[in-house]
DNA sequence: TACTTGACAGTACAAGTGTTTGCTTGATAT
DNA sequence: ATATCAAGCAAACACTTGTACTGTCAAGTA
C-alpha cells in the first residue's frame, strides 16, 4: 500500500516515529530505536527504508553520524535575510486527551510545510520551531480554538509563566498551560480564570515545547 | 575568568559551539566534535565541563545517548524552501471604545507593512486586507488576546455568523463580534456565552471589515 | 522456467562516542 | 608544608550505532 507521496506503509511509520521522537526528545532516534519501536526484525530494514526516505527528500542524513537524521524544513534559511518569513514543519495534530502526535495523525497531516511571518518568530529563535494543528476545544481556555495552528519551539524545560505544551504522564494527555514551578510541585495554570489549575509533580510531566505563536485562519 | 552566569570561559566556548553546531547541522555535536573544534586535548575535559553545564541547566543530556545534548530553548536547522507571502498594512490599534482608521485610508502613508503567511490569506483574496493590533482584553471572548494581530478584509456588509469589526455609531466604539441580521435588527454576539449580545439597528453600525485571521506572538 | 526486483531477515563488523581511571598542575586553605 | 580541590591531560575501555554482506521470499515478467 502506498500513500499519496509514494511512500510505503512502513516508510510512513518510520517517518511518523522520527517526528514523534524528535518532538519528545529533542534529538533524532538511532536506527535501533526505530527498529525496536516498530518491531522491525532487522536494522537493515530500517536502513533500507531510510535510504528511500532520503532519496525522496523526506529526511536528510549525514553519513555515519549517530542520530544524524534531520527533517527538512525546520530551518531558518541561514542566508536569506531578505524574506522576513520562515518555514516550519507542521508535525501533527494535537487533540484533546490524546498523547500528542499519534503517528497516524502525523502521517495524516504529512510533513506539510507552513510559512510563518517573521513577526511571530524572529530569525535567531527559529531553531526547533514546529507547528501543530489543534483539534477540538480542549485549549479554548488558552484562547486557542479548534483548527488553530500553534507554533511551538522544542524545549525540555520551562520558566515560570511560559505557556508550554505538557504531557501529563499518568493521564497520558497533552494540554497547553502556563507553567509555574512552586517548590516541589508544578502548577499548570489555564489562561482562563474561571478554570482551576492542575497541580502535579515534576516527574509526572514532560514538556514538549513552548508556545511561541498562534495562527488562526478564519478566511 | 567567569561570566555573569558563573560559567568559565571554556564552558562559554563549549556552549557557543553547541549552539552553532546545532543551527548549522540540525543535531548536536559529539564530545569529540567539541574537543577538536576547541582544540581541547582530551574528551574527558569536555565531558567534565558538559557535566557542569548540565548541572547549571544550560544544557540537557540523556545518559549514553550519542549526540544527545539538547538546549533548553533552542534548536534545529534545515534548508529554505519556497517563499510565498503577502504583505498587508498594519493600520493601527483597535481598542475598546476608540475609533478606528477608515479602511479607505489604506493608501495613507506611515502604514507599517507586515507579512503574513500565504496559508492564512490566499492570493486571490488579498485585496483590501489589513491588520490591526489589538489592545486590551475587550475581545478576549472571541479568543483574541491583548497584543494579537487581527487580519481584516474590508467589506461593507456581512453574512450571518461572520466575525466582523463593527463601529457602533452612537457609541463611537469598535468591537469584534459575530454578526447576525435578525429581521430588522442586528445581533452582535460575543463568542463567550457569559457575555450578553448587543442588539442594535443596521443604521447604527458600520462594518469595517471581516476577520480573516489572527496572529499571536508569544515568543 | 528462469531471471529480475522490492522488501525484509539475520548477523557481523567497524566506526562513532560516552565514560572511567590515573596522573599532573596550580591555586587556596589549613 | 600539607591537604584540598578545581581544571585539565592522556589513554583505555565499553557501549552505541551506522553499514555491509548474505539469504529468503513473494511478485512480477520475458
Amino acid at each position: 500500500m502506498r500513500s499519496a507521496d509514494g511512500l510505503s506503509t512502513r516508510q510512513e511509520q518510520i517517518l511518523a516515529y522520527i517526528r514523534k521522537f524528535w518532538i519528545e526528545k529533542g534529538y533524532s532516534p538511532a536506527i535501533r530505536d526505530i527498529q525496536k519501536d516498530l518491531h522491525i526484525s532487522s536494522t537493515s530494514v530500517v536502513a533500507y527504508n531510510l535510504k528511500i526516505l532520503e532519496q525522496k527528500a523526506k529526511i536528510q542524513r549525514d553519513d555515519k553520524i549517530s542520530r544524524g537524521i534531520t527533517l527538512p524544513g525546520a530551518q531558518s534559511n541561514g542566508t536569506s535575510l531578505s524574506t522576513s518569513l520562515h518555514t516550519v514543519p507542521l508535525l501533527g495534530v494535537i487533540t484533546a486527551g490524546s498523547p500528542l502526535p499519534d503517528p497516524e495523525d502525523i502521517a495524516a497531516a504529512g510533513a506539510e510545510q507552513i510559512e510563518v511571518p517573521a513577526d511571530i518568530v524572529d530569525a535567531e529563535h527559529m531553531q526547533g520551531v514546529y507547528a501543530l494543528r489543534v483539534r477540538g476545544y480542549s485549549m479554548i481556555d488558552a484562547l486557542i480554538d479548534d483548527g488553530d495552528l500553534v507554533l511551538l519551539r522544542y524545549q525540555p524545560t520551562a520558566d515560570n509563566g511560559q505557556m508550554v505544551a505538557v504531557r501529563l504522564l499518568d493521564d497520558n494527555a497533552v494540554t497547553l498551560k502556563k507553567f509555574y514551578l512552586e517548590g516541589d510541585r508544578v502548577r499548570l495554570q489555564p489562561a482562563n480564570v474561571t478554570m482551576d489549575p492542575i497541580y502535579t509533580s515534576p516527574e509526572n510531566l514532560q514538556i514538549q515545547g513552548r508556545v511561541v505563536g498562534v495562527i488562526r485562519n478564519l478566511g
